[in-house]
DNA sequence: GCGAGGAGTTAGCGGCCGCTAACCTGCCGG
DNA sequence: CCGGCAGGTTAGCGGCCGCTAACTCCTCGC
């Protein structure tokens, strides 16, 4: 069962990741979701807060998930390459919040944004720490800029649908991998 | 010298890059110049025209460029090659901008975004055809769906001020012909 | 010296937006 | 049976926004 909650929560995802937070109006969103207007209120205490939760609960989610892809990884190589395939995963099953969250974070209340920043600086850390094990000449920032060049890689996804999902999937891991320089295997 | 038209240009990307076109209002960008709102509509018709002025003109601008790296390239290898030096040059030096174009395109009134669409299918072209002269087995779409990847790697830039420019556009330009497959040298 | 026009100003209109208030159901435990 | 509460409704307020109107000023060609 899916509750009002989280209809909204979805709803509100598509809406701002093809119009833009500040393009879509609470009536909008209400209208979307079969009620209307201000019954959004009854869930959420803003519209703010709408967007809050998306992306406090993507950014943990992403987090959470890296973190398990390098304690069960033998190596760093292995390590690379499940968190690859786990970011690839959630950018193919989840396009919209992708879109929103590097486009709207920085319409989050001052809390919230501190709280996805946070969140999203530790996830870029375990990148950059395989990374490093990986090519020990590299220096911590060049490893967290290589992180951010392989999400924009990544999440290039939602803005071609061109390939069907399994075939991007492919192509988006290798891709990945070349451009992290980890060897195919 | 620069021309009003032209520091109102330059203003409303830094601003439209900062706070989205929607969160920055006609007074915000008026008062940026050191004018002070409605002076606008001395320069320009409406908001609306001058995000597309802007992301027509750059558009236009990253079509023509890669036309020419193509032009005085050999082998697709070294196309592919000015190709990278090319667009990871344009995206250090107008980061603004590139923040722009894929954040809020979709703000355009719609001939601009017909135009711009168009022009931006024709650049992902150029790139896709040297893709498949290096690599003959791939589908059309698939070229196109790693040069869109090429460009999130590329474009990811803006998010991550970590690296001094030397520095990062060595990263950048790796990270990307790695990702294409293209053999280092 | 002066008229025209480019570039700026302030005042203000119409409309949308986020949000609150006040009210109305229908369900459910005691 | 009935009181409360969860989850809707519509009306409407205050405020911002894009844009226009009407006016002022500076400059420059004649």
């Amino acid at each position: 069962m899916t509750t009002r909650r989280e209809q909204i929560l979805g709803t509100a995802a598509e809406l701002f990741a093809a119009r833009g937070f500040h393009g879509v109006s609470v009536a909008d969103l209400g209208a979307a979701c079969g009620i209307s207007g201000p019954a959004l209120y009854k869930h959420f205490a803003s519209k703010d807060a709408v967007l809050a939760e998306m992306l406090v609960s993507i950014s943990r989610w992403l987090l959470d998930g890296g973190r398990e892809c390098v304690g069960s990884a033998d190596s760093p190589a292995a390590a690379l390459s499940a968190l690859v395939d786990h970011h690839v995963g959630f950018a193919l099953e989840h396009r919209p919040l992708i879109v929103v969250q590097d486009r709207d974070w920085s319409s989050l209340p001052d809390q919230a944004r501190e709280e996805v920043r946070a969140t999203q600086r530790a996830y870029v850390d375990v990148w950059a720490d395989q990374l490093r094990a990986l090519h020990p000449d590299l220096s911590l920032d060049a490893a967290r800029a290589m992180a951010h060049a392989a999400f924009g890689l990544i999440n290039s996804t939602p803005h071609s649908g061109l390939l069907p999902d399994a075939e991007m999937r492919q192509v988006l891991a290798s891709m990945a991998l070349g451009a992290l320089g980890v060897r195919a295997g």
